[in-house]
DNA sequence: GTGGTCTAGACCACG
DNA sequence: GTGGTCTAGACCACC
């Protein structure tokens, strides 16, 4: 995994974690790997992961269990609830900037449609 | 004009400018505020304004004539080149995003042509 | 270390940086000092060593780890192409100057070579 | 003319005139330009032209006849050591430049043997 | 008047 | 500890 450097590690590994949630490749109540795991894999300090994880823990996505590690959380609305708002901000950011640049209602989605028939973007990291 | 505090200042100004050239605000060979202007009139600090006209000079959308204050670039293309860019990165952002949230292209179709007709997120700002 | 009056102070650093790499005396993947260690090694404020090191990081050959310092960047290819730019600039500059002087080829190569064995302006600095 | 905006204007046209000068485009007690029509044909300030003459004046090269213009000195020897002094400055900082870079007598007249027969650089501007 | 550079010192987020 | 940003204020060269 490489990092952009423009936005701190720890959002871009929790971004990484949701992620993998909401596309059903880590499921509810599965164990998260530890800190240490993290931290050598992704070849970054483990106090950045373990900053990841207080923080995944804080928005309730993620539970810790004394001595027995990390789960995602077992409650399905609150997985909804990720992808749902994770979306919105998706949209939001992108339409707000679309309008900034002059671009009228027809011609975003005109854009959108050209670009998802033609796979753009889909490569690329 | 209010800054998000998580964007650099000089990063918010230069999206601002941009868009006023993108859209036709500033035309091609406008004289641009000088640094002293722009900072009094936004609040900041002269260093501040400074910086953001040193990166728009470097990415060519601006130049300086010495002792005679800045201009937008009188290149037509440059400009054009300006908004598909943003633009483009825009596009790419958003369906990064949502491909790796799990969306198919229909959805994505979908949700922003919903999103458009709804209004959505052109209030704000 | 000096600096010239007329230049810059963080584009002399630079140079000052650049040489070392290319003479070896950095090298690949090296740490190079901290903005406040060389700061007041040389005496100057942090902010005109920070902007020295934006400059390098622009130019591809410095890489910053976050909260762990700048590195010399790893790529074998990236420190030649510099040698080979910043020799072929001086290269440029001089014939230019000398064609635009009115001396011809052999002029050129004969005012060279003399000078070169005469040792002129080793010395210096 | 294009001008190099690292370099004052001032300077840039000093280089010029000096450059006819050596090279014969103006000769000894030969009449130049008023301030008013060099402004007009380079587009610039007058005030910029004015602070040319004056330093061209003050190193001797340019003489005022009050109310009938300004002329080339007439001293021979003068115009010698213009093109001496410039071509010694241009050799001067070339070689500095190659020895801080590690450039070995031999290599430095291998380099310039061969771009010289190269033709390199004399097009450009 | 303009932009360019520099200093001094501060605060913050990150690792 | 690290780098990134910002403020305040200064000085300078240039036009």
């Amino acid at each position: 995994m490489e990092f952009d450097n423009n936005l701190p590690i720890y959002i871009q590994i929790m971004y990484y974690i949701k992620k993998q949630i909401v596309t059903g490749q880590l499921k509810e109540g599965d164990k998260i790997p530890s800190v240490r795991e993290l931290a050598t894999e992704l070849q970054i300090n483990p106090n950045t992961v373990q900053r990841t994880f207080q923080e995944l823990e804080r928005e309730g996505i993620v539970e810790t269990k004394r001595g027995m590690g990390r789960y995602v959380t077992k409650e399905r609305g609150k997985i909804m609830d990720i992808k749902r708002e994770m979306s919105k901000e998706l949209i939001q950011t992108f339409l707000k900037g679309m309008y900034s640049l002059g671009f009228t209602k027809e011609e975003i989605i005109n854009v959108i449609t050209g670009a998802v028939e033609n796979n753009q973007s889909r490569e690329r990291e």
